[in-house]
DNA sequence: ATACACCGTGTAGTATGGTATAAGGTCAAA
DNA sequence: TTTGACCTTATACCATACTACACGGTGTAT
C-alpha cells in the first residue's frame, strides 16, 4: 500500500502519515528499492485508527507514542511493565469518571429543560454541579 | 476574587483567564470601578473547573464555549435545545466506547505481559484489535 | 516519448491554546 | 510616601499538530 492509498484509507493527509513517521508514532516504514516509495501493511492502518482513537480522547501524540512504544525494554522487568499499564489504565479510568461527570450533568439539563416551558431561559451548563 | 486569586484557585495562569474571557468562554468579568480590576465570584471558578474537566477529555475550546454557551434562544424552542442537548450526549456516549475499548487492549496487554516470561518481549499495543 | 498522477525530501506556513514581556496604574503595609 | 506585589492592556512569542509548497524523481498509460 503507497502512502497515498493508506491516507485515503484511514481519511488523513500524507502528510501527516509522513509526520507521524518522523514523530515515532509510526515505525520507519518499509521501502521498495528502486524507488524509494513507502510501503504500508494492515498493520500501519490499524495503528492509524488507533492514533486516530487516541487522539479525539484528547491523548498527545507524546502520550499515543509512549503507548504505542510500551515494550518491555531490555533492563526493565515484567512486573515493572504491567505496573506502567496500571498506571495508565487508572488514568484512563480517570477519564471515564469525568466523562460520565459531564455526560450526567448534559442528561439532567435535558431533563430540566423539557420541565420548563418554552419561553424559559435554560440555565447556564456549568452552574449545575460537576 | 481577584484574577490572580482565581488564577491560584483554578491552577492556572492568569493570563489564561483573561484568555478565555477574550475567546468566550467566561463572561466579561464584573469590573471594580475605580481601579478596573476583574472580579470573580465561585461561579467563575465552578466554569473554570468545567474548562479543565472538558479540555482534558479531548474538547476543544470552542466546543467547551458551545457547551457553556447553551442556552434557550429567543427563537428556538426547548425541543430543539433538547436536540443539540441529545447530539452532544450521544457525542460523549462514542467517547466512553472508545475509551473503553483502548482500557480493554490495555488490561489484555498487562494480562499478556505478566502470562509470559521476564524476558520475552511484549507485543505492541496497536497489534491488539480494537 | 510525453503526459500526468503519484512519490520523495526539505522548508515554510497555519490554527489552537496558551505564555511572556513591556509599559503603566493600583493597593496595602511600613 | 515609598516599596512591592498586584492589576491593566497590548503585543509578541511559544509548542503542538498538522498542512502546503517547492522542486525533483517515478510509474504507467497513450
Amino acid at each position: 500500500m503507497t502512502i497515498g492509498k493508506l491516507a485515503k484509507k484511514a481519511g488523513v493527509n500524507a502528510q501527516t502519515i509522513r509526520y507521524y513517521e518522523r514523530e515515532g508514532l509510526l515505525a520507519d516504514a518499509h521501502r521498495w528499492p528502486d524507488s524509494g516509495y513507502r510501503d504500508f501493511d494492515e498493520n500501519a492502518f490499524a495503528q492509524m485508527r488507533f492514533i486516530r482513537s487516541a487522539k479525539e480522547l484528547g491523548f498527545t501524540l507524546r502520550e499515543i507514542k509512549d503507548l504505542l512504544n510500551l515494550r518491555l525494554l531490555p533492563g526493565q522487568s515484567c512486573r515493572e511493565m504491567r505496573m506502567e499499564l496500571e498506571r495508565k489504565i487508572a488514568d484512563i479510568d480517570r477519564r471515564l469518571t469525568q466523562m460520565r461527570k459531564i455526560r450526567k450533568t448534559l442528561v439532567k439539563l435535558a431533563a430540566g429543560c423539557s420541565a420548563r416551558g418554552n419561553t424559559d431561559s435554560c440555565p447556564a451548563l456549568w452552574a449545575i454541579e460537576q
